[in-house]
Formats: structure tokens, sequence, C-alpha cells
DNA sequence: CGATATTAGTTGAAAATGTAACTATCAAGC
DNA sequence: GCTTGATAGTTACATTTTCAACTAATATCG
């Protein structure tokens, strides 16, 4: 069976994924100095307001150490709050601080922003099938 | 600008490419016990024949530390040689020794095979449109 | 030729990550 | 209630990665 380095996707995948990601890291850690894991932690609570770490974990496909560091990170930047659960003590709630949704607003406009413009040379039919693709393909475990 | 975590390019990209990697990752671990980088190295190496490291880090978007240890290590597995130039003996050509050809004919059968079944669930039109997509966005600096 | 700048590659220390073992809490079965 | 087993999250240690400083060789320009 043939192999063409150029092709090969998880190789494809990464760099791209490195080459998007790096550039838009030097936003969050130049203006907050923030780690690519904080800023994923960051967002998830912007978006979903109140999860646990565990429910971080399987939605953004983080290991628990990963989260458990990015969430004493964000406590100490004062980002987010962590509200032990009374019925449960082994979890906690977490949540934007008032500081940590202004962080979330200026940042999340800017990551929409950079998306548009990553994907301003696609077509709408092109961008379609692109994200598409990305969005089956993760989450696929082949070979193991 | 509205932002919709779940279609963030970066993230979508990012997850893809991490479960795609770990996945292949296990392979050339186990088998040959070879961490990522190293993994890069030889197979550009095996593609191209023969390289310097700095060509290695321009095409593999590597840097240049990661490359020298990566190097230093698969020529302690034997799988690579190394050879100073006379003319300018700053840099070195790499090659793969027999033993790393095996190795590489091996890997790059198993990645073949692996990249097929990533793609597989794609339609020939998806598949195109996808890779293109991927080679546009990669070297793409946005917003920096 | 000699001073300065570049380029290839290496090395060491600091930061980040991964792995495994750990604590603490709750659940189930007896 | 007590043992065993699961789950949420943390910590410790080893491995990797990153960043900056370094060596060594060549190039440039007076």
């Amino acid at each position: 069976m043939h192999f063409d380095i150029e092709d090969f996707l998880p190789y494809l995948l990464n760099r791209a994924a490195e080459s998007s990601s790096v550039s838009f890291q030097q936003i969050y850690k130049k203006k907050y100095g923030m780690l690519r894991t904080e800023w994923r932690v960051l967002f998830h609570l912007g978006y979903y307001n109140e999860m646990t770490a565990s429910m971080i974990c399987q939605m953004a496909d983080l290991h628990k150490t990963k989260v458990s560091r990015a969430v004493s990170a964000l406590e100490e930047k004062r980002y987010i709050h962590r509200l032990w659960h009374d019925d449960d003590r082994r979890f906690a709630s977490l949540s934007l601080s008032a500081q940590g949704r202004i962080v979330y607003d200026d940042l999340s406009a800017l990551a929409a922003q950079f998306h548009n413009d990553l994907m301003g040379d696609f077509t709408k039919k092109e961008q379609e099938i692109f994200m598409d693709c990305l969005r089956r393909l993760r989450g696929k475990k082949t070979l193991s």
C-alpha cells in the first residue's frame, strides 16, 4: 500500500492544528497569561456556564490531571469559582467569575474572528464538508 | 460575532489531530519504542532519503531542538546514519540505516492502512475537499 | 587578514505533560 | 455498620517540551 507523506492524515491534521493553535495562543497568552489547557477550560465554562471537572474532561478530551491543574491556575487568576457540592462532596461546580466572564467575552469574540479569518478562503460548501469531516473524525479510534 | 465552541476550528482540528495521532502512536511506540517526533523524522528520511536536520525542521514544522534530540535517539537505536559534510562541516546528511529502512517500510505500510481506515467513511469527493482544506490551512498565519 | 554576523546544531534549565499512586467521598452488598 | 469497590479530584515523579544560551563552522565586509 502506497504511503504518501504529504497526504498522511494524522500528519496533515497535526500541522494544521498546530499552526492554527499557535497563532491563536499568542493572543490569550499575551493578553491574559493563559496556557492552552486553561483557555480550553475557560471557554467550556464560558459556553456551558457550569460544569464539574470531570464533565470538562469528557467534553474537551482532556486528561483529569491537566484539567485539575488548569482549574487551579484559573482559580488563582480569579477567573473562576469553585463550589463543592453539599450532597456529594467529591465534586465541585466550576463557573466563571465576573472577571472570568469579561475575559471570556473578549477572547471568544477574538476566537470567532480568528475562526472566520481561517475559514475565509473556503467556499460555503467546502466549509461544510471540511467541518463535517473533522467532526466525524474526532472520536474515531481506528486500529487500536 | 458569535462564538460556537463546537465549531471553533483550532479546537476541532486539535481534537481530530490528537485522536488520530494517539491511536497511531500506540503502534510505533509499542513496536519500536519511538516517540512522535522520532517517527516524524524517520518518515521524512524514509520518504526523502537524505536530508539535513534543518531541512527536516522546515519541512516537518519541528523546532531544531526537537529534531536534534530525535536524531540522537534514532541514531542510538541504529535507525539512521549521520554523515558530516566535508565542504561545510556545520551540517550533516541524515539517512536511514538498513535497519531503519526496514522499520520505515513496516511503519509506512501500517500508516497507509491507518490513513485509509480513517478516510474510509468519506466519499472520494469529501476526501479531496478535506485534504485540500487541510493543506491550504497549514502554513496560514492569521491574526499574528 | 581580522572583526562581525549568520547558520547548523547541541545543551541545560525551566515549564508542561503523562503516568501512576494517592486521598477523600460515596455506593453496594452482606 | 463494615468491607469492598467505584468515582472525583490531587499530588509526586518521570518524561517531554520549550526557551535561551551556547559551540563550532562559514560568510561578509572592511
